[in-house]
DNA sequence: TGAAATAGCACCGGCTCGGTTCTATATCAT
DNA sequence: ATGATATAGAACCGAGCCGGTGCTATTTCA
């Protein structure tokens, strides 16, 4: 096997690694969720940074990745800003840790073409499953949608509910 | 929201980040399956640096920290080495990344204590979605066990055939 | 015409990751 | 006994990403 070259992302506190959001995808996160609930009007970056206390350089570089990534619209301009651009339903988590941090691998032998550089693939014992452990992963992060984020903070008693169940 | 301080594991191949393993757990991973596969007699160190072309002081660090985490079990002294120290099936894929990397959390004010150093976890509106994601995500990571991992080397055919019938 | 806002790019420091080295200890074989 | 083999544990180091900042250009409203 043998990764890729550079990393579901994971640093702890202090020092100690983990699995975990990105700063840029929590602040993302964060970002959108803000503009799915003011779905009709125009926010600017200015707007969500001081309502959740984000670095306002940071939340703009973030903004205008998703817009690149056609995730947010963007309206240039004064009384310019943000606003989702597609449906809440229709936007994962997968979809704009993607779009932020680029594709997501487990493994480097696992990102389907690319010669690897891996000198073992030919008869590595772990690529075949990281392929597959990987495949699932991916769908469970296609499968948290923006809508559910946020439509859960309303009906958390149902949800946590839900979990205590083990249907994840 | 706002993070941890540093991050599953995420670095693509040229500078791009992504969720991935760190090469710590891939690696231990390849030596997990192996030790996993020659269940009976102990390995040493370089056996498996030999077999699979991780470098050797690497995974002597790795497989020390597994030992002492109780995953795999030392024998000291000439013709010593690891063994598997639990079954196969009671390993998953989360017991030894948390092993390795500590333990995950999505975002920082997930972890359920420290009061998070985050300003606005009081009345964030992601936080509370964003530990039940990483509910899910840590039982989705328990739920995928060593014994399924190198097991399904073997019936790879109907394990392509679950996962093309969506059952993730 | 100027203020406000996004677009795009380049830059920087801290810190983690990946890897190396050294010393101590334990066990087997000669 | 002695040396070879192996693990235990700790400290150290460099490269590179992450998180953050700044500057310039462009667009739009008042």
């Amino acid at each position: 096997m043998v990764l890729y070259g550079p990393q579901l992302v994971t640093r702890p506190d202090k020092g100690q690694p983990m699995i975990s959001l990105t700063r840029k995808s929590d602040y993302a996160l964060v970002a959108l969720s803000h503009l799915a609930r003011t779905r009709e009007t125009v926010c600017s970056a200015r707007d969500i940074s001081d309502h959740h206390k984000i670095p306002l350089p940071v939340l703009m570089n973030i903004l205008k990745k998703l817009s690149r990534e056609g995730i947010v619209a963007s309206v240039r301009g004064a009384h310019g800003g943000y606003q989702l651009a597609v449906d809440p339903a229709e936007v994962s988590l997968g979809d704009f840790i993607t779009a932020l941090e680029g594709p997501m691998r487990l493994v480097q032998c696992a990102d389907g073409g690319a010669p690897t550089s891996c000198s073992q693939a030919p008869w590595c014992p772990v690529q075949a499953p990281a392929v597959r452990i990987q495949q699932r992963l991916k769908e469970f992060l296609a499968g948290v949608t923006l809508a559910e984020i946020i439509g859960s903070e309303l009906q958390a008693q149902s949800d946590v509910g839900r979990a205590a169940e083990g249907k994840v």
